[in-house]
DNA sequence: TGTAAAAGAGCC
DNA sequence: GCTCTTTTACAA
């Protein structure tokens, strides 16, 4: 029997990422098991941290000595070994601590919430006992929300021994429990309970009644309060007596709504050919990998459902992974009407605790197919058959904190460990997959025709046409005389308003004053429906200025376009026109995504104007126009991929336009009618595009002829981040190839965020065998700096450059 | 010479 | 990240 435990504690640092040995009190001997979380004594003050046990054995070859386990959390494992083996991997290749892998592997349910307590043990002075404890024996200690002079009176007293503090570490999972009643008592027993109970006892006699008819079932409280109007108190009283039982049963906390099943639909010879290859792979237990490249509207999803459904006839599971933007409902529902009650889905919209219910379902093997956004990658699914990747480009399927990982990446190693395979699906797959393709990594299925749609005509608006007729609008003409043919046919529009790079603030016309945030370095945006400004980065917000804090002047205007302001025009100008905006403010609430998109299918309005999230997987038969009202604001960005972006963009748009009844049509509007992202995705040519953009990757040395690598440092003092940054340079420099470019150090674009400066230094390289050392020294080396505040982050594969 | 604030070191 | 220990700052 185990005698030690080696845990890795819930402290997030580089000197405590290495698993620390612990005894096992005889009586947790037969309990603790590899993957659990336990609770356990840490550093001086021995406070309480939990941990995730990692490893069993019989001695320690420690030379201190050992700190006992004080408890364990779990009943069953957490982790399993697949996710401990990959939560090393992913502690390694992204620089993050071990502990911060796990916790982003489990729903946030099982994080530990800590709380200190004081506890008077001596004579401590009536007037602070007055004033603190009041009549309560213990309370809650929290010098972050205590007044600074309470916090040392406390300190001074606990120094006198006249109190102490305990350490609380809390679960928060808690399985969702509901109340059950069984009758115990059969009808002739309840017949005589009836001849004692008093004849005004209304409802206790309504409730032995009740109890006959559900002689041998277990019902819910709930349902029996609402079928019969008895209430809880009756039922308590009824069992008091013995005439039923109460019991608590476990439930989850979804409701999942009946969905009509569907069966799967007939396939084209190209969907029929990568359905078969991929089944191969399947069959074969090979981790043999898929890009499955598909224009919009050409079926990539009934090819997933079907490999999906093969996966599981043969015993094994699926996962899907989808960008958070596209999990909608219809998504969801077009897979649980293939799958039932054996699709767990995980997406951020989700309580905590119905996330922790359905990573519960998969856990114990209730759910065999896992839908999910970018964490779901880590869904505790055994036995993987295939892993399905669709929208394989979109970037949010990077996280861009720390653990820095690729929902890409993840899902390869997990393909590899069930040795399944792993389809990653797009219609403009990105410049790093396509050519991991043509390198003969992935086998390439290629879907190239729409099955019940056409391709729609595509228009490019050079809108410095307009600009130059001294109109300063958002709607050229050809876009204004498209609308209005639609409202005449009563059909649909899709407006889409490029948000990337672009915000609305105030400027003063006559000092050129613009309103900035007191704690980040970038102009507050406009907010009009609460009336605020808002600072994107920090949350910070404040009213809208009425004279310009600079120079006192009157003339203080918007400026910029937010969606907001065009849905003003937009009414300005055709003022009959329903229109229904969709951006990040009109979808906050709960279910305010689902409304809008259902009063849009409903017809309830002709317009549907909105950023971003329109442009992906919405599919509504009667849009027949879709304008992008600026394409090109991406373009500016400091980044070597805005260009993709855009092209990826624009191509996702135009496919939402019509259908093979009603042909579509896409007006682009822009200011760079001539660059090629904007030229090849009104083409919508993506071949060419990659062509194109290859060869201007190459000549830049960026991704994918080159890797790229970030370090970060921070500091609320400007000069401590800009120094740190010269000597960690410095050390690159010394250390890797010549061949190795080193950008910076810089500051970041947006210098201050959350009143910390910023700077950077990017790495591009080939090959370098020196990087992983170099780097988890700088990690290494700034450990005793960190602790004056300054932070270094790594990302060994960055998406924001700015 | 005393106290308070800042810096340092270790955590099994 | 937190706590205890040591060092440094600053006033009497």
């Amino acid at each position: 029997m185990a005698q030690i435990a080696l845990i890795i504690v819930d402290v997030p640092t580089m000197q405590t990422n290495d698993p620390y040995s612990y005894v096992i009190p005889t009586d947790l001997q037969n309990q603790i098991e590899v993957g659990m979380r336990v609770v356990v004594p840490f550093g001086r003050g021995s406070r309480l941290v939990l941990g995730m046990v990692v490893g069993l054995q019989e001695e320690t070859d420690y030379d201190g000595k050992l700190k006992a386990v004080l408890s364990v959390m779990d009943l069953a494992p957490v982790l399993n070994p697949e996710l401990l083996k990959l939560s090393d991997w992913l502690a390694e290749t992204t620089y993050a601590f071990k502990i911060s892998c796990m916790e982003t592997m489990l729903p946030s349910v099982m994080r530990a919430k800590y709380e200190k307590t004081v506890r008077m043990t001596g004579d401590v002075p009536q007037d602070v006992q007055d004033r603190l404890f009041g009549d309560q024996e213990e309370i809650i200690y929290d010098p972050e929300k205590m007044p600074a002079q309470d916090v040392s009176e406390l300190l001074r007293l606990r120094a006198a021994g006249q109190i102490e503090m305990d350490y609380h570490v809390k679960n928060q999972a808690k399985a969702k429990t509901q109340l059950t009643i069984t009758p115990l008592m059969t009808p002739t027993e309840l017949a005589n309970e009836r001849q004692n109970v008093k004849p005004n006892a209304k409802r206790q006699i309504d409730l032995l009644n009740y109890l006959g008819t559900i002689q041998g079932q277990t019902v819910s409280q709930h349902q029996v309060i609402t079928e019969t109007g008895i209430s809880a108190a009756v039922i308590s009283m009824g069992a008091q007596r013995g005439w039923l039982k109460k019991v608590a049963l476990e439930t989850y906390r979804d409701p999942t709504h009946e969905v009509t099943r569907t069966e799967p639909l007939a396939l084209n010879d190209e969907q029929q050919v990568a359905v078969n290859r991929i089944d191969e792979a399947i069959q074969g237990r090979q981790a043999h990998n898929f890009l499955l490249e598909g224009v919009t509207g050409s079926g990539k999803t009934e090819v997933y459902l079907q490999t999906m459904a093969q996966a599981l006839a043969i015993g094994r599971t699926a996962l899907m992974l989808v960008p958070e933007i596209s999990l909608t409902p219809q998504m969801v529902n077009r897979v649980k009407s293939r799958f039932g009650s054996k699709v767990a889905v995980l997406h951020s919209g989700l309580s905590t605790g119905e996330k922790y219910d359905e990573w519960r379902r998969i856990e114990r093997h209730e759910a065999q197919v896992v839908v999910g956004a970018r964490s779901a990658v880590f869904a505790p699914l055994d036995n993987l058959g295939i892993i399905i990747m669709d929208e394989e480009h979109e970037t949010s399927y990077k996280q861009d904190e720390m653990p820095r990982y690729h929902a890409r990446e993840v899902a390869l190693w997990r393909g590899e460990y069930h040795q399944c395979p792993v389809v990653l699906g797009s219609a403009t797959p990105s410049l790093e997959t396509r050519a991991r393709s043509q390198k003969g990594l992935y086998e390439r299925l290629m879907l190239p025709h729409r099955i019940h749609q056409q391709l729609p005509t595509v228009q490019i608006v050079d809108m410095r046409d307009q600009l130059a007729n001294g109109q300063e609008t958002n709607f050229s003409d050809a876009l204004k005389t498209a609308i209005n043919e639609r409202l005449d046919r009563h059909e649909q529009v899709v407006l889409m308003l490029n948000r990337r790079g672009f915000s609305s603030f105030v400027m003063c016309r006559d000092c050129g004053f613009v309103l900035k945030c007191p704690n980040c370095d970038i102009s507050l945006t406009l907010h009009m429906d609460t009336h605020t400004m808002k600072c994107h980065y920090c949350g910070h917000e404040e009213g809208i200025p009425k004279i310009c804090p600079n120079c006192g002047g009157h003339k203080i205007r918007y400026y910029g376009t937010g969606t907001e302001k065009v849905e003003q025009e937009l009414r300005e100008k055709l003022p009959e026109a329903r229109v229904l905006r969709m951006d990040a403010d009109t979808t906050r609430k709960k279910g305010a995504f689902e409304r809008i998109l259902t009063q849009f299918g409903n017809h309830e309005a002709d317009i549907l104007l909105g950023t971003q999230m329109i442009a992906k997987g919405l599919d509504f038969p009667d849009v027949t126009l879709v304008g992008v009202l600026n394409a090109d604001t991406a373009l500016g960005l400091p980044d070597f991929r805005a260009s993709e972006r855009t092209f990826e963009l624009l191509t996702q748009v135009a496919g939402r336009a019509g259908r093979a009844e009603k042909p579509g049509e896409v007006l682009i509007q822009t200011f760079n009618p001539d660059n090629y992202a904007i030229q090849l995705a009104a083409q919508q040519d993506y071949e060419r595009f990659y062509g194109v953009e290859m060869r201007i990757r190459h000549q830049g040395d960026y991704p994918p002829y080159f890797y790229t690598a970030q370090i970060t440092a921070s500091h609320e003092d400007e000069a401590v981040a800009a120094k740190a940054m010269y000597e960690i340079t410095g050390e690159l420099q010394r250390r890797l190839s010549p061949e190795t470019i080193i950008l910076g150090p810089t500051p970041k674009a947006i210098a201050r965020v959350k009143r910390r400066y910023f700077y950077q230094v990017v790495v591009k390289y080939k090959h370098e065998a020196a990087l992983k050392a170099t780097l988890t020294d700088i990690l290494q080396s700034t450990q005793s700096p960190e602790r004056r505040g300054l932070k270094i982050a790594i990302d060994p594969d960055p998406y924001n450059f700015i």
